[in-house]
DNA sequence: CAAGATATCTGTACAGCGCTTAGATATGAA
DNA sequence: TTCATATCTAAGCGCTGTACAGATATCTTG
């Protein structure tokens, strides 16, 4: 391509609106939580009147899409950081940690990435292609050192199984009926640990959080 | 107690509004989907005014709250029913099965009763409690006879991943990449099955839905 | 049976929401 | 300089959850 024709549309009045709103958006979604984030509030928080998001955004969701692609990128990238720290035989575990504590960092943004996973009823990334996606990455890496391969082991089944734990986890982790196990096993860290050994899926315990 | 003092309200009006709010919810539910759960619309398909519900719920989410409670006894009373249709060595497996089921056949109803879960931070449930919970009945059927008694195993971690990963895949079954593994084992039963035995703590195939 | 207390429901209203449309304004191209 | 186009604003529609005042039906008490 020339160079900045149909590159990028680069904006004119307000320099990057589209930018602006996206990050307006995920810090309402840090500061105020999911129910917050309405389009008025966002637009409100970047300086611009309730109806100037519809030139960057076809509608509200298109939003939401954006903050949810941004997490999922995010997320993409601390799992990859957690397996290239742990190259050894923990490396499952790493991933499954870096992904459970990416989400309880994140919880808001977490569920505005869910939100859109369920109405689209699809994960955000190619699961067939050979792409750097998270979930690629487990499945790549339960094929280097996962779990037992044995006779019944079909590995896109165990990599499924291995995210539906995870997910779960990462959604319960926080439930207030598990607080006295994680003063039992000395933190939520720890919980987090024992729970995906007991999945199995994930094998050994670890530190990559 | 006497006859129908204390006992139940019993309404005047109506008979019972709150019992037909909750009705026409569950109806609008299942007819439109969780976006179309609007209060003025339940109110309407009740054919009450906008106002009436607020004499029967504190306000929208007590009346959600109603109709997740009874979709947690529906689910209740299914998997006991699984638990009692087989005693064999698989009952784990068919309690996970069921559950799972429920959620795949009522899915906005599962999304209710979950987004209600999330907001309180709590299964509706008490969990440390003997009572006939399905955690508790998931945990009971683990001591019976669940996976292996290692020396490593924590009953209740052992219970928690378990419901993890049924929760999770109960989310992601309908996801769209995973049609092709659906077709390849035969339907989404079977992708169920074998997703669930990978999950280790449901430990054999059966069939109870 | 009469009458007052109370629970139930209606009508109306308000602020906020997503979204549409028409018009103003700033920018890039001719 | 002029025009076309991209960007933003102002105003408004129908919807939402919720509050409040008043009407009405039922229960309770005499």
């Amino acid at each position: 391509m020339s160079q900045a024709k149909t590159a990028e549309p680069r904006p004119y009045h307000h320099g990057d609106l589209r930018r602006a709103l996206v990050d307006a958006a995920r810090r309402l979604l840090e500061a105020e939580g999911p129910s917050a984030l309405s389009l008025r509030a966002v637009a409100r928080e970047a300086g611009v009147s309730p109806a100037a998001p519809y030139h960057h955004f076809k509608d509200k969701s298109e939003l939401l899409d954006a903050v949810a692609h941004e997490g999922w990128e995010t997320l993409n990238a601390q799992m990859a950081e957690a397996k290239a720290r742990d190259t050894g035989p923990h490396q499952l575990t790493g991933l499954g940690i870096a992904y459970v504590c990416f989400a309880r960092e994140n919880p808001a943004l977490y569920r505005v990435m869910y939100d859109m996973v369920r109405e689209k009823e699809a994960l955000p990334l190619d699961v067939q292609g050979d792409n750097d996606s998270a979930y690629c990455m487990v499945r790549d890496t339960m094929v280097e050192h996962g779990a037992d391969p044995g006779a019944e082991t079909h590995l896109e089944l165990a990599t499924i199984a291995a995210w539906c734990g995870a997910h779960g986890l990462a959604e319960m982790a926080g439930f207030k009926q598990f607080e006295h196990l994680k003063e039992e096993l000395g933190g939520e860290r720890a919980f987090l640990d024992a729970v995906l050994s007991h999945m199995g899926l994930f094998t050994a315990k670890h530190g990559a959080c």
